[in-house]
DNA sequence: GATGAATGAGGGTTCATTCAT
DNA sequence: AATGAATGAACCCTCATTCAT
């Protein structure tokens, strides 16, 4: 355990089961103090307390508050790459995947809500001192990347199912209005996300589809 | 003066014109810095040393930190809201309103990046501790209420030029979309904006319009 | 003063009294506590504490624990090099003038003791993390150069005073008997000073003077 | 093994193989790092690392930090003893002997750096709150005993090949001479030991001789 | 109208040490 | 014979804020 301390990048094989246990629980309660004071409130002494456990406890299992944050970040970005993995695989066409996409990412949002917090304010919140962020993992806004969709889009042209629109902005555009609703939910708890969603499927399908010919 | 500190709500006509240039100055040098550093790291200090004064010469200007955020938040607001005003007043239609909506928005995004920054930074991170926004303004996402813009797009459905959705839902849509825009800014600083701007418009149109008849 | 901290090369006249006494002051117990507890332990607590001012008024008046430490050295260095060159000005003769430094300088070591200590205790001290001197200032062993010292013995050479030695060598041997007497005087300290100094002064004129013709 | 924690004078025989062997190795361990780092930065961890054993490993072996900071002295301490008598012992006069003395020191000096080192760094540092030595040896300096040199020299007087000097004094002036070598090392790692000590024996020489007459 | 000086609360981090296993 | 896990005390340092001038 000591000298895990000098690299991060150590396998879940080396770690004991009692490691392996607080730094899930320390990940949790850190998970929960960003989400409730954001990232910046979120200190090591607010993150043992919620633990029980002392400040030094954390040093023993996170080389240092950065590491801890990253952890923060990533087993939130992967449980939530798996949760969209699991809702979008086998969709018929790309406009089923599409629409497959859109209302799992708002599934998500719903039930997830304290984990697209997290990763809010730690993108938004973790950059060094030039602004730039510090996050060890490609992300696009708060952590989801733009290829697999702006893949998906290409798909559809290529099917013919989708117009000519510029992909990059389309993905984009739908990134940006499925990563504005975390925030928009803060202010307004009871946003009917059923019907966001339809809306959002709505739109994008009138904003990809072929024009019908008259 | 010495009451100012009791109550913030103090008219510009009780300020002295040195007063109100040093308020203006702080204020803006406060813009520059939470623009470059974020809003955590915009100490006071950071700010008096931007403007060549004391840390203490903010106190006597301002009652706290709170006090010269709020007033950051509401004059970059008022800004904000002159600008759009003068873009969008006379439009021919509900349908060209909305258009110059979302062109008059992107380019103020585009030519404001520091003023729309801070309103990003402000609104994600000026929270109690319970999570709820400290902000005194009504404002959606950062600031820009949504209620005009759902008047407008009621008005387009009253006038049939739109087909009948949430308006709603259709207006935080489009706000988050807007919205979102800033970030990705600085993650994509040579983003062209004029033809997202386009790609927003003519996705809106899609979105809005009523079909028509085959 | 608040803009001092950036830098601490500030000429004394832009400091205000209060500030220059406080710093004084300040450097003052830190010699204290250096000489008493070793410079590891004299932490900016324990400092604070004897100057009776809490830990932050520190960082009010030095940028950080490295500059206070610093202007100790420096300022007990000045002290130091006052004291000797006051004392060895005018000699007669190298060889007086050799006479007169080692003088000088056991006397310093006895009426200085602590400062001897504190010179001691950071130039040992006070390395970074690849063991190499942190001090700003030139200095040889704990700060006094070894070059004024080699230049009176090159001179006394050329006057035929001295045999022929390496001045080099020589006078780091003399700079180091020197030197090791702080050390000395923790351990025994009622050691009789002046003894010291005739039997050194001797013993370096049996060193250094030409042998007479039998 | 675990009365030992009370009391730190065990004799060796009570001691098994392995442990004397790990007792050795992190004591081994902590010269090393002692040597490179300086006591203050010589942590249990730091040493533990370098032992490829945990922190508490070492707490199975030394009672604290301290006991094994003094077996290191000590043990150093011992060894230096080892080399210096066996090539002091058997000199023809009071003269040769003090040579000898000298060139062993300074040879010892040279050949084992590190272990001197670590002595001068432990003689100055290992302080107790009052400043005093915490070193259980009786120890000059950085632990060599002033005795037997003062006792060569009161040889050489009565043996008549000394002339008249306090020769309390003039041990003094000798160890400290050479004990002031480790430091200049440090600083001057190329210095020529050979040439010094020549000097030093020359010095020392012209020192302690009696004058020839003419 | 502004400053100099000081402060208390809290930040992240390192350390020697302990206790159960 | 050794370790994993945890801790309390102390470290240097930053922050917003105050008070007298």
């Amino acid at each position: 355990m000591q000298s895990k301390k000098i690299s991060s990048g150590k396998s879940n094989v080396e770690r004991t089961f009692v490691d392996v246990a607080r730094r899930a629980q320390l990940v949790d309660c850190a998970i929960d103090a960003i989400a409730e004071l954001g990232l910046p409130k979120a200190s090591l002494a607010e993150v043992a307390r919620r633990a029980g456990v002392t400040k030094t406890t954390i040093f023993y299992h996170f080389a240092n508050r950065e590491e801890l944050i990253q952890e923060v970040f990533a087993s939130t970005l992967r449980q939530g790459g798996e949760f969209l993995s699991a809702r979008t695989g086998r969709a018929a066409s790309p406009a089923a995947e599409l629409r497959a996409y859109i209302e799992a990412n708002v599934e998500y949002i719903g039930a997830y809500r304290k984990q697209v917090k997290v990763l809010t304010a730690i993108a938004m919140n973790f950059t060094d001192e030039d602004g730039r962020t510090r996050l060890t993992h490609n992300a696009s806004v708060y952590g989801v990347s733009l290829a697999p969709l702006q893949d998906l889009l290409e798909r559809g042209q290529r099917a013919g199912e989708f117009r000519d629109f510029t992909t990059r902005t389309m993905a984009m555009t739908i990134r940006a209005t499925i990563d504005a609703i975390g925030p928009q939910l803060s202010v307004i708890p009871d946003l009917d996300l059923d019907a966001y969603a339809k809306d959002l499927v709505d739109l994008f399908r009138h904003a990809t589809e072929k024009e019908r010919p008259s």
